[in-house]
RNA sequence: GGAGGAGUACCCAAGUGGCUAAAGGGGACGGACUGUAAAUCCGUUAGCUAAGCUUUCACUGGUUCAAAUCCAGUCUCCUCCA
């Protein structure tokens, strides 16, 4: 099997858990906050620099790569890893998502789903069957199902409907997943905001049988209040030597909330899309670099950072970069970012591991000013 | 000296009697961003005691119920001819 989940610890205060996620390009720590970079690049970033920060695992996307430069290519190039030229672990999406964030540029059917092309409008059908098809051709070590990833609010009836379909639609993506000693599938559990519909999903999920189970449809624009009331009782319904996936979500509280309710690991486009939108965040919270305030600030992004960017430029250069939109201040806020989140995942790795974890998180609320 | 053209808000620029505190850009300022249709998107950008009121379209005066828009004069700039 290609991916293997080891529980070292479990905290004694909450439901989080220290791991080590085995993969065929090496060993993740966990709980693991999982860089994205949807279309084989972490914006602004090199490979090498995602390593240099930190980064043990990236996130890569089906429907992107599919469409631009096509999965063939890649596969012929020796597969994403290659391709891209990062030897570490790779999770891709499904496409999934994308049956969300396409919106109206998509039809769902039992078959699968048909987009428009974001790009240039042309047809594309994606299935169970294709999803698969195309992840074995990228070659990460973990593929994720294909699944609907509901918007929110949504009714009981089609937040069924559509979990139904994803628990059919995974089945086939498990049959049709051929070579298990080279890359893991995950499932995902959908089911809205309804706990039964959670819990038949979450319960249907683990009889198909998964390396790892993902909880996705959260962070779709709900209060922060229901989605972690969801991962309270969807969390716990899932086997515990198995690695845990909370979709998604990629700011310090969904990332402290989900860790202490079980989750493992987590991904989000937020880190490196404010950044290069002038938002950073500091160990005081969040700091729009391109504010006129900054302009003759002389201090580092975050002082109590010792990042690339945070040891070597100022608020003020940062900000001119950006505001004479010069490509390098969305890098240096980039490499901040990332590294804040990723830093933030190692401490509370170490709380856990020292039985402080809701300590830490206490402390880091109140500097960071949450409530 | 002669002929023609132009002066609009921070900048560029549309508008040539009422629906114009004035289109559209840019800039500036602020906000949003959560399995990336995103180096994107949204909002504000004359003043105020902001419902409303007051002062604006080079300047001065005039015509009109009503003027950025019409008329007269003045100033400034541009092009061409001497």
């Amino acid at each position: 099997m290609a991916i293997k989940f080891e529980l070292i610890k479990e905290d004694k205060d909450s439901k989080a858990r220290l791991g080590k996620l085995h993969t065929p390009h090496g060993i993740v720590e966990t709980p693991i906050f999982m860089p994205v970079g949807t279309r084989a690049t972490v914006k602004a970033m090199t490979p090498e620099e995602v390593k240099d920060l930190g980064a043990q695992i990236i996130l890569s996307n089906t429907y992107h790569l599919y469409l631009r430069p096509g999965y063939e290519l890649i596969k012929d190039a020796g597969g994403l890893h290659k391709f891209m030229n990062w030897d570490y672990p790779i999770l891709t999406d499904s496409g999934g998502f994308q049956v969300f964030s396409l919106g109206n540029l998509r039809k769902i059917t039992e078959e699968g789903v048909e987009f428009r092309s974001h790009i240039d409008g042309s047809k594309h059908f994606i299935s169970p069957e294709k999803s698969i098809e195309i992840q074995n051709a990228l070659g990460a070590d973990i593929m994720m199902c294909f699944d609907e990833c509901i918007s929110y609010p949504a009714t009981y009836d089609y937040v069924r409907n559509s979990t139904e379909r994803t628990t059919r639609w995974a089945k086939r993506c498990k049959e049709y997943h051929k070579d298990w000693d080279k890359q893991g599938l995950f499932g995902i559990v959908q089911g809205g905001m309804y706990k039964e519909l959670r819990e038949q999903s979450a319960k249907d999920m683990i009889d198909i049988g998964f390396p790892g189970y993902a909880i996705g449809g959260l962070s779709v624009g709900e209060p922060k209040e229901l989605m972690y009331e969801v991962l309270d009782y969807t969390t716990p319904l899932l086997p515990k030597n198995k690695p845990r996936y909370n979709m998604g979500v990629g700011t310090p509280d969904y990332l402290f909330e989900s860790v202490i309710r079980g989750i493992d690991m987590a991904d989000c486009v937020f880190p490196t899309r404010i950044a290069r939108n002038g938002t950073v965040l500091t160990s005081h919270g969040r700091l729009v670099v391109r504010n006129a305030k900054y302009a003759k600030d002389l201090s580092p992004l975050d002082p109590e950072c010792d990042c690339y960017a945070c040891k070597n430029y100022t608020r003020s250069y940062i900000r001119h970069l950006f505001n004479v939109n010069e490509i390098l201040g969305s890098r240096l806020t980039t490499i901040h970012n990332l590294y804040f989140l990723i830093k933030l995942m190692e401490n509370i790795r170490e709380a856990i591991k020292e039985d402080r974890l809701l300590e830490y998180k206490n402390e880091f609320y109140e500097k960071y000013g949450y409530k």
